[in-house]
DNA sequence: AGGCGGATTTAGAATGATTCTAATTCGTTA
DNA sequence: TAACGAATTAGAATCATTCTAAATCCGCCT
């Protein structure tokens, strides 16, 4: 785990116990599992991950934990319903991504890459011209990857349309 | 159904001819079901309405209706994963929703009340900057709408905190 | 009018992620 | 060590969506 994944689990931490709740061994590998990848991981990923310490933790465990993070704003959710959700736990406040169609891959966006778009700055500009009491948003881009482009590539070679 | 929702009504009948599927009388009405509404209903919504005309018409009709939309380019799906999935057939081009946490009402953000976002400009911008083919985005303002927000008002009173 | 064939539709089963439940285990404190 | 509340577990329940196999419809041809 590199210094920033500790110190995105110091924080975890911390919220978790502002909640009253106790971090035990469980729930800090989860923390763990989620501060220590890029790759947005599903419940049952991080689960996989968490029994690799711990073999007889439940999924429930897992939901759980994902529950007490939502409600101490430390995970961002992305839902999808055909599939699992997938979790954002490096950067809980809302910003893009981007999602590829073929590998199902998510990336995060970075924010400098478009404007101050996915920052609170816009969420207050929208909640001025809505009349809404905005609390975070979802912007997400669907497409293919370039490693996915280039795969379809190599196996279509130069077909005419 | 008004005259904007007939328009559209016809587009979609002409996407699908296009795609080769014949627009049965059940499908005609889920088109209208989804052209006469702003309310971005859900499959059980549609069918539900479907039925007022066709009683014996199944809920895997609609999806079946939602799945060519789809293909076609004509509707815009808006997933969850707690709740029902829920469409927007009268415009089918990416473009931002509000989306209220205590109704569950989903309503259309105005695309020029915040610049171009949401609109194809963006996504090429976007697929420059990152590589990826982009196809759609989605974006989503959550929080609590002007009507829950007043409900809430008249139920707490004066409250501190 | 009768019949054929492919598309459409149906009812119900299957799927799969998530949530719920009731019982067990764990950690802490007395 | 006993006891309490929190955490955890396994499995059942839920619910939207997809799948399946059988029935039905519809246009077309004769």
């Amino acid at each position: 785990m590199d210094k920033q994944a500790a110190r995105r689990v110091d924080e975890m931490r911390a919220a978790l116990s502002e909640l009253g709740v106790t971090v035990t061994r469980r729930r800090a590998k989860t923390l763990e599992a989620l501060a220590s990848t890029e790759r947005h991981p599903s419940a049952n990923e991080i689960h996989a991950e968490v029994r690799r310490w711990h073999p007889s933790t439940s999924l429930a465990t897992i939901y759980n934990t994902i529950e007490l993070l939502k409600e101490a704003g430390q995970i961002l959710e992305l839902e999808f319903s055909g599939a699992a959700n997938r979790y954002d736990g490096r950067r809980p406040r809302s910003h893009p991504h981007l999602i590829c169609l073929e590998c199902e891959a998510i990336e995060d966006m970075d924010d400098d890459r478009e404007g101050a778009d996915g920052d609170s700055l816009s969420l207050d500009r929208v909640s001025d011209a809505t009349g809404y009491k905005l609390v975070r948003q979802r912007t997400d881009y669907y497409g293919v990857c370039p490693s996915c482009q280039a795969a379809a590539a190599r196996r279509g070679g130069g077909e005419a349309e």
